[in-house]
DNA sequence: TCTGGGGTCCTAGGACCC
DNA sequence: TCTGGGGTCCTAGGACCC
């Protein structure tokens, strides 16, 4: 080891951030029950501080909760990702400038890796007092030497001052006590359900488990976050997004259908959209793999998928929707109403450097492929997506998403900037 | 009536091979 | 008469995350 100090792991996480995104630019909504639902309006994704303290929980069917937020005046709004994966992009901004060593982990939280003699407190205020003054979202912080332990003090830290750093030996053992395993980072429901069987309830008796025991009863992964807590960092440290490995891209329908053909079309508007994100991130997939289930919940359910490798990769849409269609035929069967259809692609080829089919067609028709798709994708790109579309996807779109209520892009759209009165 | 979407990783078990 | 055992690859399913 040649490094003298140290490293600190802060895990920087917003507050609520997708109902933080609408306050910031409906101040009105401060201060008051929000919630805000995932696509088709089906579930509850963030709650406000408020519409928590009214009982409603995280990801439950929003109808569920109709008459509440009628009888509490509860602000219900649609998701709007275009305007949350802008405001991302502005806090992980300001957040990077504190360390270069920074993860993104997801769409509203990152990893800051640091080392300092400074006061990690302070320093975690001073991150805080940033986002909120340059973003308007308010954030909670956790530092610890581990990945996992930051994450354990950020969940404290939420529930307390908006900061929590481990410290000392023996404030960690108190938190970690206080701290249900299901809480833990890795541990889910199943996993908490299993370890309570065995009498290991808080985080402190699970760091505290033989490590033979951890790994037969359960797996490598978990031992691994049981020497996270110990505060041995196993994971890994990732600045740069992995690579991907596949991309998917589905939908519930707005209403159930029973039809091959709309089916299709809904179908085939995912693979376009699935198949522009290929194009944007220069993938070149092997695979194909269409799904298609009913609703899980309720009688007469099926779902089922087929995998289909592709004759020669190819990032070029129609043929992308040929061989998706031709993978729904093998799983549809009539008689059901169904509910999502969806699209997954992988096995990437790196770019340039893959095998060609010997009997595939020539570099001449190839280049026009691509010359197509280029017009498309830079139409859509400065249009609005859905500007050109495929003419599989049909025209009328009985199965699209129902978004009663969305706020405009206020970020990203020049038609739906913020009007102020004054 | 109405229950999201997009990812990753690990394991067990079967098939196959020597 | 005797009827192994270990390695590898693949896949389905389960579990987790936000």
């Amino acid at each position: 080891m040649s490094s003298t100090k140290p490293f600190n792991y802060f895990l920087i996480d917003c507050n609520q951030f997708y109902v933080s995104c609408e306050q910031v630019f409906n101040p009105k909504l401060k201060n008051k029950p929000v919630v805000v639902l995932s696509n088709n309006d089906g579930c509850i994704v963030a709650r406000s501080k408020e519409a928590k303290a009214l009982g409603i929980p995280m990801g439950a069917p929003a109808y569920q909760y109709a008459a509440i937020f009628k009888a509490q005046k509860v602000h219900v709004l649609s998701s709007n990702y275009t305007l949350y994966g802008d405001m991302s992009q502005r806090v992980m901004q300001v957040l990077s400038q504190f360390s270069p060593d920074m993860e993104e982990y997801s769409i509203d939280e990152a990893f800051l890796k640091i080392s300092t003699s400074a006061s990690l407190e302070t320093l975690a205020k001073e991150m805080k007092k940033t986002v909120l003054k340059w973003t308007g979202i308010p954030v909670s912080i956790g530092v610890g030497s581990t990945k996992t332990l930051a994450k354990v003090a950020n969940d404290i830290a939420k529930k307390g001052s908006g900061i929590f750093v481990f410290c000392d030996e023996e404030q960690t053992d108190r938190a970690l006590e206080n701290l249900d395993v299901e809480e833990i980072w890795g541990i889910g429901r199943r996993l908490s359900e299993a370890l309570k069987k065995d009498r290991i309830e808080n985080a402190k008796a699970f760091r505290d488990a033989p490590d033979d025991w951890i790994k037969k009863r359960f797996s490598v992964t978990l031992l691994r976050t049981a020497y996270e807590l110990r505060g041995i960092s196993c994971l890994e440290w990732n600045e740069l997004p992995m690579p991907r490995k596949s991309i998917t891209c589905s939908r519930s329908f707005g209403c159930k259908i029973t039809q091959l053909e709309e089916i299709e079309q809904a179908l085939a508007s995912y693979t376009a959209t699935a198949a522009e994100k290929l194009r944007e991130e220069e993938l070149l997939p092997s695979f194909i793999t269409v799904f298609l289930t009913t609703s899980p919940f309720g009688e007469n359910a099926y779902s089922n998928s087929f995998t289909l490798s592709l004759n020669e990769p190819t990032v070029y849409t129609p043929s992308l929707t040929l061989a998706a269609k031709e993978a729904l035929r093998q799983i549809f069967r009539s008689g059901y109403a169904y509910k999502k259809v969806g699209i997954i692609m992988g096995g990437f080829f790196p770019k340039d450097n893959y095998q060609p089919d010997l009997f595939s067609s020539n570099e001449k028709q190839k280049a026009r492929h691509r010359r197509a798709m280029e017009t498309i994708d830079s139409i859509n790109q400065k249009f609005g997506d859905s500007a050109v579309l495929f003419a599989a996807e049909g025209l009328r779109k009985p199965w699209k998403m129902q978004r009663g209520n969305v706020s405009p892009r206020y970020t990203t759209s020049w038609d739906e900037l913020l009007n102020i009165k004054i």
